[in-house]
DNA sequence: GAAAAAACTTGAAGTACTTCAAGAAAAACA
DNA sequence: TGTTTTTCTTGAAGTACTTCAAGTTTTTTC
């Protein structure tokens, strides 16, 4: 069965009929290794859920250093939010880590489907709450860990991560420098 | 008119029978100041619409020391959503830094008042892609500025918290020690 | 399969903060 | 109003990281 829908159906039930119509509001689309999905500055057009690949959600700081502020994976959902509810300006970029297999909705696609199927409101809520949560959770490590603790934690929670994102990226997702978890590796800390 | 009438009709469109519903399902809450209104370990059992006063939402680190993830002041919504919603132990406290009034709901009527107004899953997947969106904003300064920075940029923003809350919550929301942000303040930096 | 590009490692020097301790000021309380 | 409690300030010493620069390894590309 699509991805997608498995998904929707952990959160509410989806009869066929349904289901044909959500995939109808979709399209697939993919994305080469290192393209850029979503650039700062630009709007946030389109709300990925991701069926193949893991991309990296990031910031570049001022002294033009990349820091990335999330990850996403298969069947999760990747967008700026605000910038595509409010249709503004965002201040991320979204990149492709690997070659990516998406599906994709625009916004005006998006409240077209809300509008057909008010039951994905709910399905929609309780995706964000949980994003949220893990954001907060993620803020609370911030504050309570060491550099150390957090490659640490993050290495026994989600060795998948580990295995598929360079060193870097990750350096900057625990907020410390690529040297430094080069040294944390090595056991000299 | 009420606070959370107003506040959900910036969102969707509510006529006057609605809203009577809507406020049979809260009931008016009170909290000195200084009250725990959640505490660590504890389920989150209520969602509270703050109507008048601050609140913080914290941790407490492994050193005993209290730090703020979140204020939360008059017409926000302040919960641990995920401990809410999946009904789980929360890590997080919530306490009223003033006398706050609040309208609160619990889980059951929560779910009752979704089913009975299922247009209001649209107005609360707002509220939290708000929230979420604020929250991935904070980790972004949290990455890209000095504690100085931090210090200003939200005194130039927010100058009403500045003045409401203690500077030491203060300094633990922006993520350094009191006393630094005591020096900042002395232009001893 | 060679060349180019990207990612990782290492050590030395520097710095933005923290911690501690003690006193001063402000706020709350009785 | 005086007393207690809470919050804020100050300086000195320490530290968990960063930055830089150069070399090595791994991956990608044609």
């Amino acid at each position: 069965m699509n991805p997608l829908l498995q998904h929707i159906r952990k959160f509410i039930p989806l009869d066929d009929r349904e289901a044909k119509t959500v995939l109808s509001y979709f399209e697939t689309e993919s994305f080469k290794k290192k393209q850029i999905m979503l650039e700062e500055g630009h709007i946030c057009n389109k709300q990925y859920f991701i069926t193949k690949g893991c991309v990296r959600f990031y910031i570049n700081n001022s002294k033009g250093v990349e820091q990335t502020l999330q990850f996403g994976i298969e069947n999760w959902w990747i967008a700026d939010y605000l910038s595509f509810q409010e249709q503004i300006p965002s201040h991320f970029y979204i990149q492709a880590i690997e070659a990516i297999e998406a599906l994709s909705i625009d916004r005006k696609s998006f409240e077209a489907l809300l509008l057909e199927l008010p039951k994905l409101e709910r399905y929609f809520r309780l995706i964000i709450q949980k994003s949220f949560g893990a954001s907060q959770t993620r803020i609370k490590y911030l504050f309570t860990m060491s550099a150390e603790e957090r490659y640490h934690h993050m290495n026994s929670r989600f060795p998948e991560f580990i295995q598929r994102v360079p060193q870097y990226m990750l350096a900057s997702y625990l907020d410390f420098s690529p040297e430094f978890l080069s040294k944390i590796r090595a056991g000299k800390v």
